[in-house]
DNA sequence: CTTTTTGCAAACAATTTGCAAAAAA
DNA sequence: TTTTTTGCAAATTGTTTGCAAAAAG
């Protein structure tokens, strides 16, 4: 899927702008890596990108893709989803409850919230499909790393 | 950091039914597998329990750590954390915005809601830590896989 | 006893790294 | 022409699998 073509533009214009003025070059294949994040509503991950943008520049490498990704990142222009590229964690709280993960040293923690549990999203995802569960995450800085 | 010691017991009592009900064996492994992230608030991953439970069981390995956790996972015992245990995706959407993940297929779109933006959470987390941000993951499935 | 589960070792998949050649400024 | 970035290949990390021996019921 695809996003306004208008919007693709205006991405890639401030794109370009913060790549220099990070003092980083602007190479053909951190464009063509950005523009397909920028164009995509589907957030692919290091592969897909890699599948993608090997259409138009079949010399590009896997290593190449993951590097601008994380480069991208840092730069504030794309961001990672999830909580982190780590390993998976297991929590034995079966009572419904929403996590405070500190974004420095990655601590999770519950907390319950009466009113967060019923929270009315379904007009805004009726297109995308139905509701299991709703789920906060609240990103911080924990008391041990501030 | 620990679990109420009252809740530990009732969680133990629980898996130990669910175990026998789903016709599987309650070996010793299971059981301090399951005791150690029952045990514990921050939410372990695999290689922190198997370095809780060796200090108890030498001979444990590590792979029926993950074998076990899955298992448990399948049963409903405990839950896996994020949204998978798939590789990162990435976003170029820098509008404040949510997550509606299919619980199925992975899939994720983008929504936007202003009212979410501010969510009032700080009572609930002022303990361990600053806000930085809150995100509202949506789980469901998606309109394809139904 | 019969069937499941474990531990071991080897396989895999996602991601990262060192280094010389190629491209950007 | 200097410095950054790329592509390659090899290394690493997190996780999974096949199989014979051990444990559970």
């Amino acid at each position: 899927m695809k996003v306004d073509n208008n919007e693709i533009e205006q991405r890639i214009d401030h794109f370009k702008a913060a790549v220099k003025k990070a003092g980083l070059k602007l190479t053909h294949q951190r464009l063509e890596i950005f523009r397909e994040i920028a164009s995509s509503v589907d957030h692919p991950d290091a592969i897909g990108v890699y599948n993608l943008v090997k259409g138009r520049m079949p010399t590009v490498s896997l290593d190449t893709v993951y590097r601008t990704l994380w480069t991208l990142n840092d730069l504030g222009l794309i961001s990672a989803l999830g909580t982190s590229h780590e390993s998976v964690r297991f929590d034995a709280n079966l009572k419904q409850h929403h996590h405070f993960v500190c974004v420095k040293c990655g601590m999770v923690r519950d907390f319950e919230n009466e009113k967060f549990n019923l929270l009315e999203v379904h007009k805004d995802i009726e297109e995308f499909g139905s509701i299991v569960d709703t789920h906060i995450e609240v990103r911080g800085i924990c008391n041990s790393c501030k």
